[in-house]
DNA sequence: AAAGTTTGGTCAAAGAAAGTCAAAGAATAC
DNA sequence: GTATTCTTTGACTTTCTTTGACCAAACTTT
C-alpha cells in the first residue's frame, strides 16, 4: 500500500465516523501526519474522491483553509437513476406529482427543488403545447433536472 | 473558524433577533470585543456582508458613528418581477442564460436554482419541441418557477 | 467659525492556507 | 524488457485573512 492509498482510507474510516457524512481537513495536517508533501493530498481527493466515487470535495485557501469532503447518498443516485429510468419518454402530470412527492418523502429531493421542477412542468408552464405533446415535453425536462440531481 | 468567521457569524446572529432585519453596531466596540483591528471590521463588511450576498451596508463616521446593516429582502422581490416582466412572452436561450447569471450575481438566486432551471429550459430538455415554439415555453416555464421563488 | 475629538474608511504589505503542473520514480501490462 | 500507467515530489501560483499606518468625515467645544 502506497502512502496515497494509505490516506485515502484513513480519510474514508474518518468519515465513517464523521456526523452528516461531511469530514473537514487541513491540507497541510494531513501532510504533516502522513509525512508527505502537501500536494499528495490534491493527488488523493482527484483520484480517490472524485465525484465518480461518490464525493464532493470542497476547499478554501488562505487563513483557516480547509478541504471539505462530503460522500453523497449512494441511495440517492441509485434512486434517482431509476426514476430517470422509470419516466420513460412520456409522464403525465398526476404521475410526475407522485413522483416528486416520493422523492421528496424519501429524502432524496429537497422540497424546494421539487416544487420548482411541478412548476416548470405544470399546465401553466407548459399551456402553449398542444395536449398531445406535453407528457413528452415533461419527462424530457424532468430528465434534465432530476440529472442535475444526481 | 478564523475571526472573520467568527464575527460575521456573531453579526449574522444578531441580525436573527433584530426586528426590522436591521443591525446597528459600532466599528471600535466590535473590534475589542472580538480582539482584532478595527479595518477587519470592514473586510467582514465587504467580504461577508455585501450586496451580492443580500445585504446593504450604511455608516457614519464620528461621534455616535454606527455600521448599520440590513438585510434586503423586498429588493429581490422586486427585482424578481422586474424579471418576470421583461421576460415577454419570448425568450431565446442565451437571454435566459444572461438572466439567470445576473439573478444569481446579485443574490437573488442560488446557484443551484439557476443551474436546474438553465436545465429544465436547455435545447435537451427541450428537444421535442418545435424550434419556433422553444421561446415561448422557455418563457412560460421560467415565469412560472420564478414567480415561485417571489 | 475654528480647533479638537471621535468615529469610520482605505490600502498595501505580510501571513496563511490551498491549487497547479510537470518532471522523476515505481508499478504494471504486454 | 520495454511501454504505459500510476505515484511522489517540489517549485511556483492563487486565494483568503490579518495587521497597521495613514486618511476623511461628523460631532463638540470654544
Amino acid at each position: 500500500m502506497g502512502i496515497s492509498d494509505l490516506i485515502a482510507s484513513f480519510l474514508q474510516e474518518s468519515l465513517e465516523e464523521a456526523e452528516n457524512g461531511v469530514l473537514e481537513v487541513q491540507r497541510n495536517d494531513l501532510a504533516q501526519r502522513f509525512n508527505c508533501v502537501p500536494s499528495q493530498i490534491n493527488y488523493v481527493m482527484s483520484t480517490r474522491f472524485s465525484p465518480e466515487r461518490g464525493y464532493i470535495v470542497e476547499s478554501r485557501r488562505g487563513g483557516n483553509g480547509y478541504i471539505r469532503i462530503t460522500r453523497v447518498q449512494v441511495d440517492r443516485q441509485t434512486l434517482m437513476m431509476h426514476v430517470i429510468n422509470t419516466l420513460g419518454g412520456r409522464v403525465d402530470l398526476p404521475s410526475a406529482r407522485a413522483i416528486l412527492s416520493n422523492l421528496v418523502h424519501t429524502g432524496a429531493l429537497s422540497e424546494e427543488i421539487a416544487r420548482m421542477l411541478l412548476a416548470a412542468v405544470g399546465d401553466k408552464a407548459l399551456s402553449s403545447v398542444p395536449r398531445e405533446y406535453r407528457d413528452t415535453i415533461r419527462a424530457d425536462i424532468m430528465k434534465q433536472v432530476l440529472i442535475l440531481q444526481v
